[in-house]
Parts: structure tokens; C-alpha cells; sequence
DNA sequence: GACGGCCAACCTACTGGTTAGCAGGCTGGC
DNA sequence: GCCAGCCTGCTAACCAGTAGGTTGGCCGTC
């Protein structure tokens, strides 16, 4: 909402980054502590407790997650190249280790020990996700842009399980090329089922 | 290799459960401990120290991967069902909390902050899954049984990112059945893509 | 008597968190 | 104009609890 002090700023960059490293228990307030130059106890009183700071980091991947996803629709009316597009984006993160990894997916991973605050913004983000790529998708398919093997639902969930398999992979790799690689085929698939098998020789196609 | 002692064999057991749990940073000896009911030293006895006792916990899901495949080899001769059966062991998996994950693939996301003795076994599931998925599509690419839009290799990548995904979106959503639905969604695709585009009728189709 | 399995007691480092207090900026009242 | 009062940002010092790990020794058995 309003904007907050720039320590804070720092502090839920730093704490971001850092949960993309290694999830909750991966980090902890002396990590911070080191990186942003600031007393363990200036973190908590900007951030009362470690469950505060997580969920303001989630809070916020959320509400720029809706942002960019808005911007996407505003930007590329053909919806194949909304999904291209939202693809480049990821692609880029992947390839800088502290942006390597959607925070909620990550957090998702370790839903069983992460506090019930942290949990539903986890869950309400896979949804909105969820439904951005359904919108989509749907879209894409009244226009003929797409080519849907099942309802657009099922085939948005397929598509948002691919690409955190794929942030996995080139995690386990050690090779952000692979996200790149996976994720393309998986478009290509949508956008371009049945004309041009392996790859999409130009956009106006 | 040989048979380890059964408190050996229940440490592994726990280990293996609580980091399906929360990862490499989510469990401690104190938990362990309470589990068997055995001291903490006592597990030190067995596992020198945390690396050794997560690597051997990396070590022997893999041995099992490379026994079940083999195992899911022998017992499928059609690809087609060989990637079924291998989509219901996980579903099965899924609905047991102590098994909802794949090691491999949950301290994959973990990678960062993990040590270097691990990261080399976790990443050597990931080729030998690729690599079995890869033969197993190849094949059934030959025998005409599944339809394939681009290179094996690239079909077994997608795939295996879209199961690992569709355990991430099963934990998030805390609904086990997210997981089938879309694996089955992955399967269905490949091995009906043009015949039946949502639903399989009958395994001789 | 050597060895495998186990444990009590202990260690150091670090965890998230609290307390009391200081410096500086802004306010209102005189 | 000035000062009291308050708020924000920050910190040193401290806390109890827990982390992973070590030591020395007990007990059974082969």
C-alpha cells in the first residue's frame, strides 16, 4: 500500500532472495543481518517476528505476480505471445540465482513445516496463477490461437506445473538453459499443435 | 549394498520422511530422536554427521528409482502403460504426507544452500529419471504408440517438470487429487493426442 | 577382549526474540 | 523562538532454546 521506509525495502529484498535460496528454515535474521547492515533486533522492529517478515515477502511477490500479470494482458493482445511473454520473463529470473525460483513455489515445497499465515498466501497465489493461465488460455482458443487437448482449466494447471518443474530441473541441473528449453516446448505445444511440430518459424504464422 | 542394521534402516526411514517434509533445514537430530526413540548421539553412531545421514537417506532413493524403474520395465511391456503405472505409484504416493514428495525433487529446490556431497546425488536422479523417461518415450514413439511433437528427449524433460510440478501444485492447493489430474492430463496427451483429445476409452485402442 | 550399539553429559555456535535506551525529526503549546 | 513530548529508526545487551557434534563409558556378544 504505502510506501515503506527504504530499510524495510532492503530487508524484504534481502529476506526474499534469500527464502529463494532455501526457504524459511534456510535463512535467519543474522543472514539479513549481515547483508542489509543492520542489527538483528532494527529487523524486528520493522518485522515483529520471522512469520511477519515471510508473509510480507509473500504479500508482496502477490500483489507484483497480479501486476505483472495485468500488464501482460495490457501489453500482448494475441494470447500466444502472452504466454511467450510471461515465459521470457521467467526465463530471465531463472538465469540470476537470486531470482532463480518463484518464492510461493518454493514455499510451496515446504508447506508441511511452514506457519498457517505463511500457507494461504502460498495457496492464494497458485490460484490467481491458476487462473491468469486459464483465462489465457480460454482466450486463446476462442480465437484459435491455441490448441487445447482437454478444458482450459486442466490444461492451465498441466502449464503452471511444467514451469515449476522446470525451475526444479534447471535448479538440479545447474543449467538455466533448461527451464528455457522446457518451457518453449510446452508453448510450442499449445501455440502450434498441429502445423509446425517443433518450432514456431514467425509470429504472424 | 548389504543390509544395514534396522535402527540404521529406521533412521533413514525418519530422515527420509521429515525432509519430504520440510527439506535439509526443516528436521534436526532432536527430531529424529523423538521418532525412533533413539538419543541423539545415537544417531551420530550411525550417521556421523547430517551430510552423511542425508546423503545416504539421497543415496538409497535413488537405488529404488533405478530398481523400480527396472521393476516397471519388466512388468510393462506397452510405454504407454509403463507411464501410467509409473503416474499411479506417485499418485499413490501423494496421498501418504510421509511420502507426498520426491526427495530428489524437494531438495532440488533447496540446492543453494545444500552441500556439495548432496547436490551431486540429487543430480544424478535427475538424469537417471531423464534418461529412463527418455527410453520409455522413445520406445513407445517407435511403436507407435505415443505421438510425440518434438524429440524424445525433449517429451521425457517436459514430463518429468510437469510431475515434479504437479506434486508442488498438490501440496499448495492441499488437495492430493491435483496431482492425478494433471498427470493424467500429461499422459493422456501423449498417448491419445489425436484419436482422443480428453479421455482414454480402453487400454487396446 | 575387541567390537557394535547405545547413551548421559557436555560443548559451542546459533536460533528467533525481548528489553531498555539513545539519537533525531516533527509536533503543539507557551 | 523555544522547549516538552512523542514518534521512528536503530542498537547493545541479553535471553532461553535448539542446532549439530564430541567425549567417555556402559553393556552384551562373538
Amino acid at each position: 500500500m504505502a510506501n515503506v521506509s527504504s530499510t524495510a525495502d532492503e530487508i524484504l529484498r534481502c529476506a526474499r532472495s534469500l527464502i529463494i535460496g532455501g526457504g524459511y528454515n534456510g535463512f535467519s535474521y543474522a543472514d539479513i543481518s549481515g547483508v542489509v547492515g543492520i542489527r538483528k533486533a532494527s529487523i524486528h522492529h520493522h518485522f515483529p517476528s520471522k512469520v511477519d517478515l515471510v508473509r510480507a515477502v509473500v504479500q508482496r511477490h502477490v500483489e507484483e505476480a497480479a501486476a505483472g500479470m495485468a500488464a501482460l494482458d495490457r501489453h500482448h493482445p494475441d494470447p500466444a505471445d502472452r504466454l511467450r511473454a510471461y515465459a521470457r520473463y521467467w526465463a530471465e529470473c531463472v538465469r540470476d540465482p537470486a531470482n532463480a525460483f518463484c518464492v510461493c513455489a518454493l514455499l510451496a515445497s515446504q508447506i508441511p513445516v511452514l506457519p498457517e499465515e505463511v500457507v494461504v498466501e502460498v495457496r492464494s497465489h497458485f490460484r490467481a496463477l491458476s487462473d491468469w493461465l486459464t483465462s489465457v488460455i480460454q482466450e486463446g482458443a476462442k480465437q484459435g490461437r491455441l490448441n487445447l487437448s482437454c478444458d482450459a482449466r486442466a490444461e492451465a494447471e498441466v502449464f503452471m506445473a511444467a514451469v515449476h518443474g522446470a525451475m526444479l530441473s534447471a535448479r538440479a541441473y545447474g543449467d538455466d538453459a533448461a527451464f528455457r528449453t522446457i518451457v518453449t516446448r510446452l508453448i510450442d505445444r499449445l501455440v502450434a499443435d498441429h502445423d509446425e511440430p517443433t518450432k514456431r518459424a514467425a509470429p504472424g504464422a
